[in-house]
DNA sequence: ATATAACAGTTATGCCTTATAACGGATTTG
DNA sequence: CAAATCCGTTATAAGGCATAACTGTTATAT
């Protein structure tokens, strides 16, 4: 599954080329390519489900948490709220999704994912799941766990400012 | 040094609500997070100095590697050659590079930076270190290197395709 | 209770990043 | 010398992300 068809990545600067030595001592940069390998790779894995990258996540977090409203939604996702509306907008239109009034609050709509949906969660996983370990394949188990406990302990850092001046 | 004023990051799904605790197992899900605030702060650390990522990112290769041509640099940054003009535009602009004609070929340009540019160089690398490793400071120094030796190796995996067939 | 504030979703808008097609000029290749 | 390739450029489009402002609805405060 998921076989790209096209090189979908133009051999760029490869292993090769350091001209970028001083860039690749931030861990920032070499996260924009790691991640940007990830996005390009990843594209191709979810187009033959008619999805993108936000409304998978969507989807995904909507099958786990069936009721829940957009503005949940855009928090988890750490989405704007009026970028939620087309991802939304989106999902019903592809009958993944229903967005139906929410009750005791006639502001809010309650997302819930429609059969159609989980099965299509159920098929999207399983390919992410599998592009996930080819991106990983060279990590060793370890290696892999510690890369996504260091990159959460990384986004922690935002969470934790303004209490104390770490300024200089 | 790089006071951020504001927010810039409004306490979204903190720490505690773990509705994407599916998505968390991807390790692309993970990584756009964490890249997530480090752009948001990173974008306010250049502010100051007139530049952006894709700006900066330029300067520093450029100062690395004085001479080299538009699409070197555009090669180097993995970043498409109609893409790079605006960037270059914009540093000739500032008057931190130059942009000459290059020897024995007319149709290149030759890109080196100005004094200014030289030290520019110098204060925003500092202020760019500075930030990551406040990005950074959760993790010692063993696995801040493992983070970026992961990296690289999930970036890697693109340029190892299309010989062997791992497809499933 | 009623005025005010806060909230849910939406619309409109703009900026930045990334990608592609196509062009003129220059250079290399056959 | 003709054809293919390369350099930088323009034009264009799409996607991601952010903000202001608006309509209803709910909660809060006096």
């Amino acid at each position: 599954m998921a076989d790209r068809a096209e090189p979908a990545v133009k051999a760029g600067s490869g292993p090769e080329s350091a001209r970028d030595a001083t860039l690749r001592s931030f861990t920032g940069y070499t996260m924009k390519r790691a991640f940007h390998a990830i996005q390009a790779d990843l594209k191709d894995v979810l187009e033959p489900f008619g999805l993108r990258m936000l409304t998978f996540s969507a989807l995904v977090v909507i099958v786990d948490n069936p009721g829940l409203r957009q503005a949940e939604l855009a928090d988890a996702l750490v989405i704007e709220r009026p970028n939620m509306v087309l991802i939304v907008d989106q999902l019903v239109e592809a009958g993944l999704i229903s967005r139906a009034p929410a009750e005791g609050d006639r502001r809010a709509y309650a997302l819930r994912p429609t059969e159609e949906g989980r099965a299509l969660y159920q098929r999207a996983t399983a390919a992410v799941r599998a592009h996930d370990e080819r991106m990983t394949k060279n990590l060793d188990e370890e290696k892999r766990q510690l890369l996504v406990s260091a990159l959460g302990l990384i986004e922690a850092v935002q969470w934790e400012e303004d209490d104390n001046g770490e300024r200089s």
